[in-house]
DNA sequence: CTCAAGTGCCTTTTT
DNA sequence: GGCACTTGAG
């Protein structure tokens, strides 16, 4: 008891122990959220008696679920824990549904439609109905209409336009083709859930209490199936927070808070209202934003820890430069707080995840490893997706979009054009495709009109594989290991180690090491979604109704929980863990509820946010404000005067107050001793020697190495300029005196680098460029070097020496260690795969490389970057090349990027 | 005619 | 990376 109370303050206490059957406690950031819906679930056990399998817990995102899990498992140990029903609406729900579904008429096996399933059904709708509306807008309105509990019966009725009829008829047919299919799409989960509860409540007669994380979060259909989980003895907690409400876009209703305590009148409404988390400066400053929302109730938040570093608020050239300089600022961080900090407290949070490339592609280029959450997942790349795909083709050929998706894939020589006729068949028979598929592999239909003779020979070899497959998965062992020997067989038999050899010749290596993560995890996808005591412990459950995978082999069960643990993006637990030490990169709405000591939030620019495509501008500054409250001691914003794409931007308006101004500095804090101590004071951790804090002061002092360099390699290099061109630009550490490298396409002078940086570059020949490079007591790679390099670095070999981020291979590292500026030129895999394999390298050996030297102080280059870095404004902006995606890659190979179940790290998307 | 491969456009946030 | 569209090979 002491132990679930202890730490607690009063009003935290006053919430976890009260007597109410109900009780909403409204927490505002760093407030203790988690730490009092943990320990009320503590309380709810040991106090109140109940029995832990009788508690449901529901959060929104996996990583919440397991947090919260942890959390207990600390308080309670991992029996507890384990016993209880805890996890996402949607995972809670699809279990409910895959015990019970059967009353209301839903398989146990249903599979679960993901985004690119519903689309592709509506776009097969809009198409075959030849309507004019919009796939990808009717699908985001059925959703919708879903979420509201809106079915598509009541909603025909409700809009009569011309227009919504023709939306009406998208919907039935959408949720006909479902039906047949024996798919449940995301929002099917909650809401045949909610229908079965309604229907059966004894589904839930032993439900005890509910507790609900992120209630502000909670749409129309989660409202109801919290009332209904909760109808046997109304007793639930939720917590929430108004303020941090940013999932509107997903119906989310903030309007429930009052509707649950105009439900239950005798609810007990708890405020927190100090904050653990932030230094007092960073939450002046969120404060301040949030306030700037007139119809927001006034609140109070009291910040409990020292001041700390003051934000910063920087204005900066170019996005290439804000991720160039967020990632030296991360440095500089580390290096003066001498280890206090590491990598792993670092996050850069942005609006929209396709904001990441040039931050990564900057990362990259400093060596520093980084993890990425939310954006693209792991399932979907496109390698994983189509094994995927076969696996639920296995599973439930039903499934339209997995068979059409996979029956050309390795190729059998059945084109786009034979399969559009296929599926059109098939929806016009209302037969799903593999049935057509069947018939005539099987000669039931005659087909000639149909499908050519060779589309027939693919079709026969496809339905080969499933049927092998399938026949597989009924007679196979089921020991531990079998699922992952399962996934191998299929992954042989439907040849995809062939196909992505031929398809993915150049990133061959990373495709297949994908694959077979995805075999070894597999099992461990299946076991470790938190929380799936509702299966586990069939018995004490449900005596009465058979277990619904009566018929179905542990294989085939095993296989049905891993296709819905992927579709609920589930993550392995060893994917969960192992990921300390590294920088994370994230979206806001996937950090909500996360903290860290260092919180980057780039592109703080109109257009982004707010966001020029979001609705609601009070949700987009509640955004910012989310982001902002996950810092703890460091909060950094930067607004680049130009975007990626190069045209001007402007601050975003929830900045540009006049009550902000004073909260922000415009450049980071020079980190003395005192402000070190103040942050490990905040941070609560110890705080380096005084000693240790001189030393690594005076080093960084002598160094001066605070030259941001410019120079990009691999960025410059355009094929559709006529002066492809990379400029380096660096203070040599030895001798003081400053340097610029660049390198023509031509061999010619570059007139953008002359006026970029205002001084004559000088052509040299490579004996010349040797000698000049010595000059600078730094020794440069010479081209010879560097096309040698090239040619013995086959493309896609940095990957196969992984792991870890010192996998440079060995002539890389043998550059890199001749000075700081060769790593300009050092990495042999930028030129390697920058450049498309058919034509080796043949720009660098036609490429002179040059040194530019830079008399001291002399060029308006020079006071840029030195305005740039004492953050006075810039007489002229520098302006840099985008970036691709491609080159990203292969700075990833070659810093070895750890590989992420949730990651970014591969964007490839289906 | 069919299919494969290439080009040029676009890309908010998530279960 | 998806999608619509074009081009070239068989």
């Amino acid at each position: 008891m002491d132990q679930i109370l202890d730490g607690l303050n009063s009003a935290q206490r006053a919430a976890v122990t009260s007597p109410a059957a109900v009780v909403q406690v409204l927490a505002p950031p760093g407030s203790g959220k988690t730490k009092t819906l943990t320990s009320r679930v503590a309380y709810l056990i040991t106090q109140n008696g109940l029995e832990p399998r009788n508690i449901v817990v529901c959060t929104f995102t996996i990583k919440a679920a397991r947090e919260m899990q942890e959390r207990i498992r600390g308080l309670l140990g991992s029996d507890t824990a384990n016993r209880l029903v805890l996890g996402t609406f949607h995972s809670i729900a699809r279990r409910f549904l895959v015990r019970y579904g059967s009353r209301i008429g839903i398989k146990s096996n249903f599979g679960i439609a993901d985004t690119s399933d519903s689309t592709a059904i509506v776009n097969r709708i809009v198409k075959r109905l030849h309507l004019t509306i919009e796939p990808k807008q009717a699908r985001a309105r059925i959703s919708k209409a879903k979420a509201q509990c809106v079915s598509c019966a009541e909603f025909a009725v409700k809009h009569q336009g011309a227009n919504m009829q023709e939306f009406s008829a998208v919907y039935a047919e959408y949720e006909d083709h479902l039906r047949v299919s024996n798919l449940l799409d995301y929002d099917d989960l909650l809401l045949r859930c909610a229908d079965l509860l309604r229907r059966f409540p004894e589904c839930v007669a032993r439900i005890e209490a509910v507790l609900i994380d992120e209630f502000q979060d909670t749409n129309t259909v989660q409202y109801d199936l919290m009332v209904l989980l909760a109808q046997q003895r109304n007793v639930v907690t939720s917590v929430g927070d108004p303020d941090q409400s940013i999932y509107g876009w997903r119906s989310a209703e903030v309007k429930n808070l009052q509707r649950m305590v105009d439900l239950w009148p005798e609810t007990h409404v708890a405020k927190l209202e100090e904050n653990y988390r932030s230094s007092a400066l960073i939450l002046n400053l969120a404060s301040e934003l949030i306030q700037q929302d007139t119809s927001r109730p006034a609140k109070a938040l009291e910040a409990t820890l020292p001041m700390g570093p003051q934000p910063v608020l920087r204005q900066i050239p170019s996005a290439k430069i804000e991720a160039l300089w967020i990632v030296g600022e991360v440095q500089r961080v580390i290096r003066r707080t001498c280890g206090m900090i590491g990598l792993g407290d670092v996050a850069i949070l942005l609006r929209s995840a396709s904001l990441s490339r040039l931050v990564e592609s900057a990362l990259g280029r400093a060596g520093v490893p980084y993890r990425m959450v939310g954006g693209n997942k792991f399932f979907d790349r496109i390698e994983i997706k189509l094994v995927l795909d076969y696996l639920r083709a296995i599973e439930n050929s039903n499934h339209n979009e997995a068979v059409a998706r996979i029956i050309n894939v390795p190729s059998r020589k059945i084109g786009d054009a034979t399969v559009a006729r296929l599926l059109e068949d098939a929806d016009a028979r209302r037969l799903p495709l593999w049935k057509i598929i069947l018939e005539i592999v099987r000669g039931e239909t005659k087909v000639t009109d149909k499908v050519s003779p060779q589309a027939q020979r693919g079709l026969e070899a496809f339905v080969n594989v499933i049927l092998s497959a399938r026949k597989r998965l009924t007679t196979m062992s089921s020991e531990k290991k079998s699922l992952a020997d399962f996934i191998t067989f299929v992954v042989q038999k439907a040849g995809i180690q062939d196909h992505l050899k031929r398809t993915k010749a150049e990133d061959f290596d990373n495709r297949w090491a994908n694959v077979q993560e995805l075999v070894a995890q597999a099992t461990d996808i299946v076991e470790t979604a938190p929380g799936e005591s509702l299966e586990t412990s069939t018995e004490v459950i449900d005596h009465e109704s058979p277990s619904p995978f009566q018929d179905e082999t542990v294989l085939e069960t095993a296989l049905t929980t891993l296709l819905a643990n992927v579709a609920l993006s589930a993550e392995s637990s060893a994917q969960a863990s192992d990921q300390k030490g590294l920088v994370t990169l994230s979206t806001i709405h996937a950090a909500k509820g996360l903290e860290w000591p260092i919180v980057f939030i780039p592109a703080v620019v109109e257009g982004i946010i707010p966001h020029s495509r979001a609705e609601d501008t009070d949700e987009e500054r509640r955004l910012l404000y989310v982001a902002m409250t996950r810092a703890k001691a460091f909060l950094y914003l930067s607004i680049p005067s130009r975007g990626s794409t190069g045209d001007a931007t402007s601050m975003s308006t929830f900045l540009s107050s006049k009550a902000l101004k004073p909260l922000l500095a415009n450049a980071g804090s020079q980190l003395g001793s005192r402000e070190i101590k103040e942050i490990a004071l905040i941070l609560r951790r110890e705080c380096p020697t005084e000693r240790a804090l001189s030393v690594a002061a005076a080093a960084e002092d002598a160094q001066d190495n605070r030259w941001l360099s410019h120079e990009d390699e691999s960025e410059s290099w355009n094929d559709d300029e006529d002066h492809a061109y990379a400029v380096g630009h660096r203070q040599s550490t030895s001798n003081g005196r400053s340097c610029m490298i660049y390198q023509s396409r031509q061999g010619l002078p570059d007139q953008n680098v002359d006026s970029q940086y205002g001084c004559k570059p000088t052509m040299m020949n490579q004996k010349e460029f040797t000698s000049a490079a010595a000059a600078f007591s730094t020794k440069f790679v010479s081209a010879s070097t560097l096309q040698q390099t090239s040619e013995n670095t086959p493309i896609g070999e940095g990957a196969r020496d992984r792991p870890s981020k010192k996998n440079k291979s060995a002539s890389s590292q043998s550059v890199q260690s001749q000075g700081s500026i060769t790593s300009f030129f050092g990495k042999p895999t930028v030129p390697t795969s920058g450049l498309a394999s058919d034509r080796p390298h043949k720009l660098l050996s036609r490429a002179p490389l040059g040194v530019i030297q830079n008399p001291p102080r002399a060029t308006e280059s020079k006071r840029d970057a030195e305005a740039f870095i004492e953050s006075k404004p810039l007489s002229k902006p520098i302006t840099l090349h985008t970036t691709s995606m491609q080159r990203i890659e292969s700075h990833r190979k070659t810093l070895g990027v750890k590989r992420s179940f949730n990651g970014w790290e591969s964007r490839q998307h289906r």
